[in-house]
DNA sequence: GTCTATACAAAGATAGAC
DNA sequence: GTCTATCTTTGTATAGAC
């Protein structure tokens, strides 16, 4: 366990970014979290504020990547009934005023930059979740489409059950999209 | 067309929510927009940026219920692709870096008072796109896990978009989505 | 109702000692 | 590398003339 001081800025940001997104994110909040300095702040990340969401962004970006392809090979029943049961503990969080830390910083793009972070992020997923698919014999073409229609779902869930404050929207929709996809993929396996 | 200066703040911070978030929009950007004075925003707004703010999301929220209330009542296959369609220009905006007004404010939760202007408009949403299924005849359950469904896909859209800059993650989403519902349902029109 | 001017707080960014 | 202190800008909020 490293835990060096730029370590923990980064993760005191991500926390940050997912509460109160770019602009509502203040040094303040994430070296009172860390435990830094001020100074500190600009030794680690010449670049300031910019820099350091960036960092965290990506870094976010990394960490989800990891969790999705710990996802199995597997037809698209499967995918998406384990794909739902991985990000249903992160939705539950955004259900208790989290978010996810890419999506935030899609807002206020006062720099182009930051939007390239998020769709570079968002791409690995994609690509992530669409080889899950081709590895178990999909179709390159629909698995992109589903891997993609999955991402939004995700993100989509993030909003409402933020809004909702509850977990109830994600369950809803999860059970439709079951539904939908068991239908459309009938040779896959029937059932959990 | 009324177009009073109270009217012209509310449409300024709808925008600006939309492009910056709650934390992210400034009275200075609003006065600008709305070619208001400065001390008129507590005039109309006596409760600060969180009154215009709430007012202008919930504006936004009956904008948009409106526009769901004009689709068809028809069978799960129609709607669905009726509402990809009416939806896909406003997701076209938000490629251009615009956003959901009412999903900003479910960011940075000072007043929980926020949250629930939020939810309250998904609700209307859901409500709405759920009654147009049933009034052709599908089962209530099932039609308020499907508009469920449809709403996390439009707020995902909003969020890949945005950070893709392009329209093509809804494209894609819509491709994937048209073609599950019209297995699942096979019973209503096939499509053009 | 509308405008100008200003008070007050918070944020980002720097400088320089240690 | 780390810390304290401070500058500058921005933003919210208010006061008061017209």
């Amino acid at each position: 366990m490293a835990a060096t001081t730029r370590d923990r800025m980064i993760d005191a940001a991500i926390d940050a970014l997912q509460k109160k997104g770019v602009a509502g994110m203040s040094f303040t909040a994430v070296l009172d979290a860390s435990g830094a300095a001020r100074g500190a702040i600009y030794h680690h990340f010449p670049g300031g504020k910019a820099e350091l969401v960036a960092t965290a962004a990506a870094r976010n970006g990394d960490q989800v990547r990891e969790r999705l392809a710990a996802l199995p090979a597997a037809d698209p029943v499967i995918l998406v009934e384990s794909f739902l049961a991985l990000v249903r503990p992160v939705v539950a969080a955004s259900a208790d005023g989290a978010g996810c830390a890419v999506a935030a910083v899609t807002v206020d793009p006062d720099s182009g930059d930051l939007r390239t972070v998020a769709a570079t992020a968002f791409d690995s997923w994609t690509t992530t979740l669409a080889e899950r698919l081709t590895a178990a014999g999909a179709d390159p073409a629909t698995a992109a489409d589903l891997a993609t229609t999955l991402l939004t779902l995700l993100q989509g869930a993030h909003v409402l059950c933020r809004a909702a404050g509850e977990i109830e929207p994600f369950d809803r929709m999860a059970r439709a999209a079951t539904d939908l996809v068991r239908h459309r993929f009938a040779s896959g396996a029937q059932g959990r």
